[in-house]
DNA sequence: AATGAATGAGAGTTCATTCAT
DNA sequence: AATGAATGAACTCTCATTCAT
């Protein structure tokens, strides 16, 4: 516990690669993240981490004093991952306001089959959430701003007149955030019977009335 | 590998007391269940198992040849536990297709405040899925088989008028599970910000078409 | 830390052999001796232990849940071995009050050269207390009896005339106690130049005032 | 080893000055000297060394290729001040053949009440010493040279015939070594048990005959 | 002169599993 | 049917030491 670095949770962006050694900080996060994406927490090994990023453990532990610094880090970039892609395909700008409900969710789907890992990562710190309140904490924040946003699409929507006029606006963002969670969740387990497309057409049937 | 019991991954019932021992055997279920629920499969512990049934790990070793197969028997009693609730509160009688759809629904919303353990299992389990394809395949008859009653609610609502014509049966059943999971996920991190009575009445809104 | 023996500092004696499994306990008690004697607390692994009593580490933490509990046990048995050889040569009785004081203290210079390995263990655990207070009360009630012994040697010498009659008793067992102590110790690192014979003479002129 | 200092177990004095950095040097050192008597060699770590001087572990190595290098530089000094401090209090001329022995001994007493560490530390290195060579033959000279001193003082005493006539000089020097070490050792355990005066007035009547 | 980064070797501890009884 | 004792293999974490800068 002597280290100077990641003392403190390190809620922080992590990308800075302001200081020297952050590069190595980071690749150590990513390499944790891929293996609880294939392995889960209960599979994950410091030394495994510490091959994939090409260091030895004593390195690991030269930047995140325990273990659980170096999980910290991984929720953090994968809550920043998310914040990230939430509401565009991948290069997509990031004017959220402006961004099509329907671009929204579908982006939201795109991105579940295209990077499955980051919803096995979802999956496990939900998990971990319901015993750990530092995690749950984080999990509500972004929950919160990502209903926040949806919020604001359907609101623009509603005034717009592309949906409903009786939609009970937050209501109807806990029911998006809902499905949309629990259509991963899902597709994870059973990909090939989620029926994408017309279950996107049931949505739109609630979003507009028909 | 001396032991006679459980030897197989023992899939099917567990509780038939057939066989002398049947007992400590759930027992020992029941206390992993708890355990899992409690921390995860990353901090399920033989011994703790052991100790929470009253006996010793060599004990438990006796009717669970390794942990896996304990897992395995969690996991069976936790989507009986899921089969047995599913359609109904839990003491009405178990005639699924006679049952109306919103009083499923709504039991399992009642049923995930007052037993979240469960829940927290299946979160646990869905994510051991995404890598263990027995487990996969078990979750996925589940599914099916929840699916399936679902859908046949749908049908019959759709028949007798309470549901909109144009509905999409299955994707709506999709829909729908999405839906419930999601909502479950979400509450485990969020219990208070659920809206739950006004999420409903937005169901109902897709479920009729107004 | 689940296992049951030696839970709680288990002050008393160990050699009890009531229990099945005492015995392995006593051995890598005694294994532990040895090695502190031979390198210090600085050198002492717990390896090296469970390999000089013949069993694997994992045994030894089945007996001893810490590397601490084990220390505490050495503690233990150092004590119960000044105790015993205290006041005669190994196979004396053991009536102290009618022991002749010369005797003892010869005692004391014997076991000094016939085993070292306790003084040196004696050094250490001395050291150790100026820093833990549990090792600290220990030893002074050791300390204290080892007094009280010596006192009461003193105080029927005088009454028999074999004294000097102005002797201060209590101030004299100190000042033998330190006397013993200290010559032990140099006896450590020069074996050669204590002048035994000659030291017991001058501490018989202080006995007797010639 | 590519540092240049320190390379040969630097057994002289340390606070030349002659070089750059000394300074430095010595600051380890003294950070060292406090870190064992805290401590012990146990629980030494040269990191902590490094803090307490103000540099990293780093520069520590810079000034001392090993950690033993730096413990030889620790063991000097804890020589180095008994030599001064032995005969006579801090700062009292140090002309020890003059100095009345009972100011010698009552020095030390003193010295022991005020800076417990260093008997700390000297209680540490003889139990090193007893596996350590090189610690054994320093602490071997300096005992002979407190010995040396001592006798000359018991000599001089014995000539003008303050003490008794019939002393057996070494042996008594011996005698006084053994018990004045004896005494600090007991005094670091039960500070509160050491009658000093009265043990003083003991030592009178021995070294007078009374 | 001084350090940040990195590491090899090893430390204590844990845990699922075995087996004689 | 049940267990105490024992273990191999691994785990996280530590530490003195190195080295390019």
């Amino acid at each position: 516990m002597r280290n100077v670095k990641n003392q403190d949770a390190k809620i922080g962006p992590i990308n800075k690669h302001t200081e020297h050694g952050e590069k190595k900080e980071e690749e150590l996060v990513l390499a944790a993240f891929d293996l609880i994406a294939a392995r889960g927490f209960e599979g994950l090994r410091t030394r495994d981490v510490a091959d994939k990023a090409g260091v030895t453990v004593a390195t690991l532990h030269y930047y995140f004093p325990t273990k659980e610094h170096l999980i910290r880090g991984v929720m953090t970039i994968a809550m920043e991952e998310f914040r990230k892609r939430r509401t565009s395909f991948p290069d997509a700008p990031l004017r959220e306001s402006r961004t099509d409900l329907r671009e929204v969710l579908q982006a939201r789907q795109h991105q579940m089959s295209e990077t499955p890992k980051l919803f096995i990562v979802l999956l496990e710190l939900t998990a971990r959430a319901s015993r750990d309140p530092a995690i749950k904490a984080i999990m509500r924040e972004s929950d919160s701003n990502w209903r926040e946003s949806i919020s604001s699409n359907l609101r623009e929507g509603v005034e717009r007149g592309k949906f409903r006029q009786d939609m009970d606006i937050p209501a109807a963002a806990v029911f998006l955030e809902a499905l949309t969670r629990g259509r991963s969740m899902l597709a994870l387990v059973n990909p090939d019977a989620q029926l994408d497309d017309r279950v996107d057409a049931e949505i739109e049937r609630w979003l507009t009335g028909k």
